[in-house]
DNA sequence: GACCACGGTGTGGTCCGACCACACTGCGAT
DNA sequence: ATCGCAGTGTGGTCGGACCACACCGTGGTC
């Protein structure tokens, strides 16, 4: 024989039960682990929870709130998802679910999918890159000291290396650009910045596959690249950002074959 | 007695076992529901699940994936939390699991905590702002129809009336900027808009709790807003992003309160 | 005394089977 | 033709079990 109750008291789930009274607010319709959410959010957001800090073990975290070890879980998952938060196993030390500061692969993957469920076409990702990374480069204009300049440098000379793939030669490509995002100091810049080339870096890559000329198309990036860099250690801004600029949209110019594009 | 053997075949982790051969690589170390949610992308990344798509049952699907429904379940979390998915209970025709195009909601969320943990000073988010918006006005200069200067116009109407509480204007206020950011037909600026927006909601409501002169500043927003939409009707471009710039950075300067600022 | 092998312990990871709440479906009584 | 209600399939929740892993302390060995 099957007990009928198999939750002795409240339940998971809020009734609508009840006569007479009049004013029925909205019953909280929110799942369990949007609770959780919820109360590990409220943490973050007063402070009590900042980066690097431990949460609770899971079993712990689930007696706490009164709740299953699996609304938990699904609640870690989806801070996880943003970025948030990041589980290691094990004991000791390293182990645990910590809060941690991974926006670029949540930015990433969140652009990846919309992207290719045509809810972002392709042409306005591609202009969002121009507004940052023009404002990026007349900020590193002003402010890129001699460290970040040579590592520019180094990333051209990366280019620039004869025996490279299409793929490392797009990979040092990317990384020049992210540099001058991270030297203009701007946090958000940079973080979007990336991850809008990393959710493009398959869709180009393929592109590249089909390009003809590919040294001419090579050529024209790194002397693009090339004056760029003088542009910002010159300290010219405008420069800078005309030419960030023109080189983003010639690109994408030269890559017609970009879905949606 | 207890059975050993749980699992009666493979089992859900890859061994490292084997002897005597070479050429290692990395065993895949992905967790069971990362599997998933690589299964759901590159059905979304193919085309086969296009927006309003139905997915398969969860019993199905972790059937078919030969994983357990748990897994599906956290999978299904994280592209739920990236506004890519959505469930729904029930039977027949709206119940069951959609793709869905609610960037939005993960937006706010995704930048809400990162401006938290400090990832993201406001001061960035700020300046992000203006980029956008710099550019949403004009282009809405530029393509704006009869019907959206008109909901701008009504939006106005709604930020006059006198017995607004704070929190209306604000809203009408935020609706203003982002009917601005649609109306200049970028997406990923109008979501990015409204998402910025709805992040800051709440300490923006808190700074305006403590403004003195509160006449003084919904005055000067009102003209501001009508200053915008004015340059919208003659289209003129130029003018429409410079007093959006403006109007964002008096804005947040007679904010001071906000955290980061 | 210094070292190492090994079992204990606590963490997240995975799975299973059950039950609940819900909304539609369709059959049968009226 | 209409209404009521049991049936069915969906996601939501739960508790308990087991696995893999990394550490840590103990005790034996050299």
């Amino acid at each position: 024989m099957v007990e009928n109750a198999h939750h002795s008291e409240v339940g998971p789930h809020r009734s609508t039960a009840g006569a007479g009274g009049a004013a029925w607010g909205p019953v909280s319709r929110r799942s369990t682990h949007e609770l959780v959410i919820d109360a590990i959010e409220d943490q973050i957001m007063s402070g009590a929870l900042a980066v690097g800090d431990l949460l609770p073990p899971e079993r712990e975290l689930a007696s706490r709130l009164q709740v299953s070890r699996t609304g938990v879980r699904e609640a870690i998952r989806v801070l996880e998802a943003h970025g948030v938060l990041r589980s290691e196993v094990g004991s000791g030390r390293g182990a645990g679910t910590f809060v941690a500061a991974l926006p670029r692969a949540a930015l990433e993957r969140f652009l990846r999918l919309h992207v290719a469920l045509a809810n972002f076409p392709v042409h306005d990702v591609v202009e969002t890159r121009v507004l940052l990374e023009r404002a990026s480069a007349a900020l590193a204009a002003e402010r890129a000291d001699a460290e970040a300049l040579a590592e520019l440098e180094e990333l051209l000379a990366r280019m620039d290396r004869p025996g490279a793939s299409r793929e490392d030669f797009n990979d040092a490509d990317t990384e020049f650009h992210v540099a001058i995002a991270r030297a203009g100091g701007n946090a958000l810049f940079a973080e979007m910045t990336g991850a809008i080339r990393a959710s493009l870096r398959a869709p180009i890559l393929e592109a590249f596959t089909k390009v003809e000329d590919w040294d001419a198309m090579a050529g024209m990036l790194r002397a693009q690249h090339r004056e760029i860099l003088d542009a910002l250690r010159a300290r010219e801004s405008e420069e800078a950002a005309r030419l960030t600029a023109e080189h983003i949209r010639a690109a994408a110019a030269a890559l017609p074959d970009l879905p949606g594009a």
